[in-house]
RNA sequence: GCCGCCUUAGCUCAGUCGGCAGAGCGAUUCACUCGUAAUGAAUAGGUCGUGGGUUCGAUUCCCACAGGCGGCUCCA
């Protein structure tokens, strides 16, 4: 508690890094707000010292480094207007109105002038400005004028509330020798702040990334600025090592590994976004497909099949075709004798409506429920040309998608029992951190939803009850529900850290009355089902990438395409090495030899880029013992492993999927 | 879809300020080759993404389209 006013510079003085202070006033509750370290406390607020390293401090760090980028670009371009500049996961962007976009030239120009500025030591100081002081001061800055004007309400645009957020308007001047005869300000822009108390404190860590177009407020129909961004660590080595990560991204990129193994290729020929699987990437895409098909079966499902395309009236019946006509391929047309289109098909962009009909094409019981459909769904979607990326994000995926139809009072139990399903195939295949997301519907947006109101908080409460219960964190995703019902998503984290959304499960009322299902009860009246979508790892191109680089290519032995490379010291060994070799693919082992002339080390290599999980090599020790030695892809090494024992080894590694 | 950048041998990339196109790896052939990440030599391989335009002449300059990369928007 303070005693009498004072200042956070003051309270920490003996604190070099303690950058910005947490206040909280007497009378107030809650966590506090941020302040400037030169900001009057006023007595009895309770303060508490932010470091630079913490959350909250690296957040300012990171601010005030777009703070000085947009100096820097004033100072080089006086006619670029200003935009917003938040910080972000790992840096902070800053967007700007000008009239060239910025090349890589420009960023190296730029990191220079922020350095000079940084050096510089300016002084970060806070002034409170009325609306009309700030209209006239920043009059020719036509986006921070739009922000003053939508003060209040700027939480709708991601990243404003750091402008104008506050509850009063603040404008930070970035003042040259601060305290002396001479000071002067060299710029100044509207921002809520806080700020480091001097750009000297931004240091070494920081670096400019790349600019891109960015639309002004997050949409389309707006100007597009030009982005720039940066990232930002309290010191130099935190950079090094932040820039050594992207390099390790990007070494396992899995567009680059499934070039350099042979997995999969995208033709001209064929078109954006539909990958041909290689013989190596098949044996990984049917391998999974296969695991996930039998635990389906186990699980209750029953395995069916659905053509790729149909007539499209199936897609207004189910409601998809108003919705996403856009991102549906356009339809083949059929004439007739006149020469009229008679019939249009339609490429699947989804396997529900076909589901649907299997179950319409019977009379179905309230015994037989739940129903249980699966298949590996080929659906194409045209995707926009500039989101198309690698497996991730494809026009032509297969989709392990299944549908389960249940009475309403069997919905709860069903979803529980996907989710738990869900997570403990993606266990099965090495992901093991996970969080749910559960996207629901934009209230303020209904016409892009059908159904009630009460079918839509009915099916919500469903789902967020079942999340609850799993213990996992739950993360709220307003208006990111599909249009016939809420989900759960299920994220989950990478070998370095990364999410990626895998498999979903949906609550749909829409499509079963939309198609008419219905059961009969036992009380002999009809009744209609509730219809749940499942997706365990969504599409399995991009599942496939994700493994890619999830492992870095060096997938469990159960997954790679090639277990062993059987690799002789020389050619005399050939005939012992090609015997072990039989062996192991008598035991279901996909083993290979290297027969070719290259010599004994070139091998080792060959087999190192490979990614190979078990190398084996044999020379005279090792024949004349009836052994073989490992080699393993961490370079580590076990010679003199009898056969037996080495292909019960290999044997047991895949049965139970383990890593080696 | 929007903005910027990019597209040269199977892969990774040089290069041509408009005048017959290069390297390394890989492939093929030959020789060599007994212990844990590159043996040597030779050979083959390219209408410089596609289509138009400008020009005596275009891989190079201009336009359109396709494909890719990074963002934005979108993602049943």
């Amino acid at each position: 508690m303070t005693q009498v006013p004072t200042t956070g510079a003051e309270l920490f003085a003996d604190r070099k890094d303690v950058v910005v202070v947490r206040v909280l006033l007497a009378d107030a509750a809650g966590a506090g707000e941020l302040w400037d370290l030169d900001r009057e406390i006023p007595a009895g607020a309770a303060v508490e010292p932010v470091t630079i390293d913490s959350e909250d401090g690296l957040n300012v760090l990171r601010h005030s480094a777009a703070h000085v980028l947009a100096q820097a670009v004033q100072q080089v371009n006086p006619s670029a207007r200003l935009g917003i500049g938040p910080p972000v996961k790992d840096g902070f962007y800053y967007d700007f109105d000008i009239e060239t976009p910025f090349t890589p030239e420009d960023l190296k120009a730029l990191d220079k002038a922020m350095a000079r500025i940084i050096k510089e030591g300016q002084t970060f100081r806070r002034r409170v400005v009325t609306e009309e002081e700030a209209r006239a001061e920043l009059a020719d800055e036509p986006y921070k004028l739009e922000l003053i004007g939508l003060k209040g309400g700027a939480g709708d645009t991601e990243g404003a509330d750091v402008e104008v957020g506050g509850a009063e308007l603040t404008i930070y001047d970035n003042v040259r020798g601060a305290g002396r005869e001479s000071e002067t300000v060299v710029w100044k822009d509207l921002c809520r702040g806080p700020h480091l108390p001097s750009t000297r404190l931004i240091g070494q860590g920081v670096q400019l990334m790349r600019s891109a177009a960015a639309y002004w407020r997050g949409d389309q129909a707006n100007a597009q600025l030009q982005r720039v961004y940066g990232t930002a660590w309290p010191s130099k080595d935190e950079l090094k090592a932040y820039l050594e990560r992207l390099a390790e991204a990007e070494r396992r990129d899995h567009r680059r590994i499934g070039t350099e193994m042979d997995l999969f290729s995208f033709r001209d020929e064929v078109g954006s976004g539909l990958p041909l699987f290689h013989p190596k990437g098949g044996v990984i895409k049917r391998v999974m497909e296969d695991y996930v098909r039998q635990r389906h079966i186990e699980e209750g499902f029953s395995y069916v099949g659905t053509p790729h395309i149909s007539k499209e009236e199936l897609f207004y019946t189910s409601g998809h075709l108003p919705y996403y006509a856009d991102t549906m391929f356009p339809p083949l047309e059929f004439k007739d004798d006149e020469g009229e289109v008679a019939q249009q098909y339609r490429l699947k962009a989804m396997n529900c409506p076909m589901h649907n009909l299997i179950f319409s094409s019977r009379g179905r019981s309230y015994r037989e429920l739940p129903i249980r459909l699966f298949e590996f769904g080929s659906v194409y979607r045209y995707e926009k040309g500039g989101v198309v990326q690698g497996l991730t994000r494809v026009r032509g995926l297969t989709q392990d998608d299944s549908h389960s139809y249940v009475t309403p009072e069997q919905a709860p139990g069903e979803v529980k029992h996907l989710l738990d399903f869900m997570l403990s195939v993606l266990k099965d295949f090495g992901l093991d951190d996970f969080y749910l997301e559960l996207s629901t519907r934009d209230d303020k947006k209904k016409d892009k939803f059908v159904g009630s109101d009460e079918d839509w908080d009915k099916a919500t409460a469903v789902l967020e009850q079942v999340a609850r219960e799993s213990g996992l964190e739950l993360v709220a995703d307003p208006g990111g529900a599909a249009f016939y019902g809420p989900k759960i998503s299920v994220q989950a984290k990478d070998a370095i850290g990364r999410t990626w959304q895998m498999g979903t499960v949906q609550y749909d009322f829409n499509q079963p009355a939309r198609f008419g299902l219905e059961y009969t009860a036992p009380d002999g009246t009809k009744q209609r089902p509730v219809m749940i979508h499942s997706a365990k790892f969504g599409s399995i191109e991009r599942f496939m990438g994700v493994l890619i680089e999830h492992y870095a290519g060096q997938f469990p032995a159960w997954l790679a395409p090639v277990q062993v490379l059987a690799v002789p010291v020389a050619e005399a060994f050939d005939d012992y090495l090609k015997d072990v070799v039989a062996q192991l693919k008598a035991a279901g082992i996909r083993a290979e030899i290297d027969l070719s002339d290259d010599r004994f080390g070139k091998k080792i290599r060959n087999a190192s880029k490979e990614r190979v999980p078990f190398v084996l090599i044999a020379g005279g020790e090792d024949a004349e013992a009836g052994a073989v030695s490992f080699r393993y892809r961490d370079g580590s090494q076990e010679n003199g492993v009898p056969v037996a024992e080495a292909i019960e080894r290999i044997v047991t590694a895949v049965r139970d999927r383990v890593q080696v």
